[in-house]
DNA sequence: AACTATTTATAAGA
DNA sequence: TTCTTATAAATAGTT
């Protein structure tokens, strides 16, 4: 603005455009902190330079603590922003619940295999999926002589609760049971 | 800057003030864009009045854009958000991986009870298989009074059968497997 | 909101 | 970069 009018429009010559940009900056920042002190207003500039450099003032506070104020008040893009990462996640929940139904069916797979029953099942062909679930166990069990031994470690204590345990009066009902099965995460 | 030299200081006079607010502030956003066109930076500029309204200024995309760029090359506050927001989607990543594994165990078991065999599982894979058993199991057995007071019939017999079985091979062993069955709740 | 006297910013040169 | 300086631009005070 001296010795020649600006023409708004990129300086070409890259000496000319980074002294420009020297000068040009300072003022800026100068300006803002002017209008801050003034005004009583909160400022935050910031600039990147074409080479990726960064250049701020925040009048108040950090940048980072204006740039959150800023961010509240405005909450449109950004409540897009993340409703977009919601929507992503939810489309990744989706993918897992299909996987769980995947899972269900799988479980009653075998159970159907193993007991022979549909939705509901009776006590006797509760008892009969017990015993086959048993057998594989034991069957299990049996494959490999560590998984047998340590699997004893823990039965005799088992049998020991279990006798506590089932004590009870043995009543038997024929009430059928819907038959859900357990989603399980396993660890190792 | 004319008829009078400015004091850097809080403009006193509500009136006055305002209006300093409104020529300095449009200077100063058109200030920012001649840098960013001159000198081919990009430039975010926002500011909040006293009355907390916003007025912003973003040279390039939107400033939600030059925030997170600004954010990214800062690594500030928001990379922890972002940070806690991949988190949850790697931990959803980890439970849809560890579904896939649990799919593919049960596709082993039920192919290996259609095979007859399980020569092709390994014994973590046992392992898991053994725990998913027990878990129904005790699904079995705990979920409703009526499977409970059948399962303690059954498993009256079934414990005099273990007695039999386990007095066979009574010693410990100290071999390391992870034997904890989960103690579940389920949910119907 | 317009005007204008001045101050301030800065383009070009060194 | 920094300084200098002529000049453009911004703006304080006024209307």
């Amino acid at each position: 603005m001296a010795r020649g009018k600006v023409q708004l429009k990129r300086i070409e010559n890259a000496v000319h455009r980074q002294v420009t940009f020297c000068k040009r900056r300072a003022g800026l920042l100068k300006k803002a902190k002017e209008l801050s002190v003034l005004c009583d207003a909160d400022v935050g500039v910031f600039i990147f330079s074409a080479q990726g450099k960064i250049y701020e003032l925040a009048t108040k506070g950090t940048m980072q603590g204006l740039i959150e104020r800023y961010t509240k008040c405005t909450r449109g893009f950004q409540a897009e922003c993340e409703a977009a990462i919601e929507k992503q996640v939810l489309d990744t929940k989706d993918e897992v619940n299909i996987m769980k139904h995947e899972i269900k069916l799988l479980e009653k797979g075998l159970w159907s295999m193993i007991g022979g029953g549909e939705g509901t099942m009776t006590l006797d062909e509760l008892h009969a999926l017990e015993k086959q679930l048993e057998s594989w166990i034991h069957h299990i069990r049996t494959t490999k002589e560590g998984v047998l031994r340590a699997a004893n470690k823990y039965l005799q204590q088992k049998v020991e609760e279990q006798h506590a345990f089932f004590d009870i009066e043995p009543l038997m009902t024929n009430i059928p049971y819907p038959l859900t099965i357990p989603n399980q995460v396993y660890q190792y």
